[in-house]
Parts: C-alpha cells; structure tokens; sequence
DNA sequence: ATTATCTATAGATCTATAGATAATGC
DNA sequence: ATTATCTATAGATCTATAGATAATGC
C-alpha cells in the first residue's frame, strides 16, 4: 500500500514509515505555532514514535525541521508545476507563479503556513529547483526583450519577496479575496518588469491552469 | 552622565542600565547568530548582569527579544527619519525610504542583521510609526495622482517585501555595490508603482540625505 | 541473524524563586 | 526604610544513549 518505489522491503518501508511520521509531526508544529522549541520527546509524542527512534533518523532538532521545510517546499513545487509547464511566455510564468501560490495557499494553507513561519532568508537561500527555474524565466524574459530591467538579481529579490508578501497577506488577513489579490499582485510586477500597463493587465487576467 | 530625561534620581538610572545591558545583550544575539535559543542564564553572562535581575526587568525570553527588536526598530527609523523629513514628494520618499537603508545597513550593520534575522512578518505586523508613514505615503501618492495602483495594501507589501530582500541581499552578499543596488530597487519600485521609466530613473537618481 | 524501534535513565541543562547583600532616598 | 541586584538552589525539564524488545530477511 505505501508507495515508495525506492523501498523494496517491509524493513525499508517501516523504516521511512516512521521517518515521515517525524517529518509530519514537524510540519505540522512549523505550520501551527512555528515555534521550534518543542522538546524533542514532544515531537516524537506527537509523531506517536519513540523517543530513541528520532535519533535513527534526525542528528538534531534543526535537522529535522530543515527536512520539514525542505518537504513543504517541495510539495509546493510540485502543486504549481503542472499548471505553469505548459506557459511559454516569460511573463505569463511569473504572473502564473503568483497566481498559482495563492491557490495553493487555498487548497493546501498548511505548506503557506510553513513557508510564512520559515522566514524569506530560508526560501532565498534555498538554491532549489524552484528558484532556479525563477531565475532561468528572468533571464530568458530579459534576454528575449519582454524585461526591462537593470539588474536580473535585484529584480528577482523583489518578485521573490512579493510573492511571500502576498502570502503573508493572505495568512494575516484571511477576509481578502487572495485570487484578486494575487491578480493585482501580478500586473503590478510585470508593470515593474517593464511591461506596459496594459499589457501587463492583460498578462494578469489570463486564464490560468486547471481551474481555469 | 547616562542621559534618560525620565530617570531623575541614581536608582532609577541604575536600574535602567541594567535592563539596557539586557537588551543590548539580545541584540547581540540577535545580529550574530539569530539563536534565540540562548538560556537567560547566557544571556545574563553576556549583559554582566545577576541571573536573578532578569527578572525584574522582563518575564520571558520572548519579552526580552521583543524588546531588543523594538529597539533595533525604532533606531533605525531615527537614523533614516532627519533624511527623509526634508523630502514632500512621495515618490522621492518611497525612493529615499530603500535608498537610506542600505546607507543604515553600512553605518550601523548591526540593526539590519536584527531586522534580517527577525524576519518578514514581524516587522509587517509591527504597526509601528515607520509603517504609519509609509502608508500615509501611500495613500497620498495615490491621492495627487502621482501613483498608479489598484490597491494601496497590496502595493505596500511589495514595497516593504522588495525592501526587506534588499537589506537581505546586502546581508548575504556583501561584494555587491548596496548604494547602486538600492538605487536599482527604488527605479523599479517607482516604475511598478506608475511613474514613467524615465521619471522613475531621475527620481531615484536625486541628490539625497547628509551623504549627499 | 539482523535491524529498527521502544523503554528507562543518567547526566546535564534550564527556569524561576527565595533569601542575602549592597546601594540609595529621606 | 526601601529598592534593586546578586547568589544559591529546588524542581523541572531535556538530550542522548544503553540495553531490551519486536519485526523481518534469508
């Protein structure tokens, strides 16, 4: 029934069984309170694992909340991969990128939550794939003329930093409409990549993914 | 000699030195690691301060990097307050607001590595009097006409999101020139908040501040 | 036979307070 | 006399490990 294709055995399998049994119970300390200092003992409780199996896996508490982080980021990763693989367009993939993490905040808050509490610097320096497909749209979006802008590094700061803005926006003040909110979001920084006004609206408002 | 106008007579001095010895201690702690994991034992080593004094100056850990946060907070917002006071035009002060603190982040290195460290949300969430101002920036930028955007929130946490990263950016990378990079992040924010390239461009090339 | 998990616990913290000490106000 | 600080410590953690137990591979 568990679907580890790099599990073959039942010893492997209740293994990583209990790994991820951690890595949730992490998660959902990180998305609750985002406060890390849990006892090691509470986190296992709450892992419904014993005590001394935290150490066959994790060497410390940092460990294996950076394991956490690193899993939610890649369950957001996958949730917005789909959609944005079938966009061309430069413009259309980071207006699409903002779009599309507001709906996973939706159908998914508990990996916004983690992002929010695990702080901007973390995400940043995290050199994953999602950051560098980011960087690859700048430079193809400037390279092909569709940018404007002076300093690829600088601009990619901001739109990084928005983006965690905007989900901030939407995890301090849930009465907003985030898919409106992420609308706007998105034609104000096109504008600021240097796409006219229009265009960049029109950018903004274009059906997007699954759900239309 | 110590110069609290509220503290009249040599105990009331004494006992506010020792809570500034505290709080100038988790500052510290603030900027070098961000460990704010440290015992209050430690931290009371660090302040040269009795374990027990800890007491009667806060009643948690929490309170007391509260505090050194507050502090870092409110001396940064005196440091860029003199340059930006001679500034009317929004737009200048939108520019003079991110421009000004990487010449803070060079002068008094300690502040940004505390507002780094503390992260995003926090300070977002502090209504204090220099998110007052920006927001009072804000709505009268829109008001003249002299910004263009859809909704005044949204487009401040951008600004705050773009220059938090900024601070960052200058935190992780210290090679960068921080006074151009602040000039290339005000151009753009000006640009994504409706002025003209060219107009975005001159203003945040202005003479500025004491520095010139 | 091997391997992961669990239970129990030693030793090292850490927090919060009680009581002693030192400094100031009046 | 009053007030803040300091020292010493009780009691409550918490981490990391050693040894026992249970589950699987072969």
């Amino acid at each position: 029934m568990p679907m580890s294709a790099s599990n073959s055995n039942r010893f492997q399998r209740r293994r990583s069984e209990t790994r991820r049994a951690l890595v949730r119970a992490a998660r959902q300390i990180l998305a609750e309170s985002g406060d890390t200092t849990a006892s090691i003992r509470s986190i296992a409780e709450q892992a419904d694992v014993g005590l001394g199996s935290f150490y066959n896996h994790f060497a410390s508490k940092q460990d294996l909340f950076d394991a956490a982080v690193a899993d939610a980021l890649e369950e957001y990763a996958d949730a917005i991969e789909g959609d944005l693989r079938a966009l061309d367009d430069p413009a259309e993939r980071v207006a699409g990128g903002v779009r599309l993490s507001t709906r996973v905040a939706e159908s998914r808050p508990q990996i916004v939550r983690i992002l929010c509490h695990s702080g901007l610097g973390r995400i940043h320096a995290g050199r994953g794939p999602l950051m560098l497909r980011a960087q690859r749209d700048m430079e193809q979006g400037i390279a092909s003329g569709r940018f404007a802008v002076a300093d690829p590094v600088i601009a990619l700061s901001a739109l990084n930093a928005s983006l965690l803005a905007l989900l901030e926006l939407w995890f301090t003040e849930p009465e907003i409409d985030s898919d409106q909110a992420a609308g706007t979001m998105a034609e104000m920084l096109l504008h600021m990549l240097g796409l006219p006004e229009d265009e960049a609206r029109d950018v903004a408002q274009r059906p997007l993914g699954s759900a239309g």
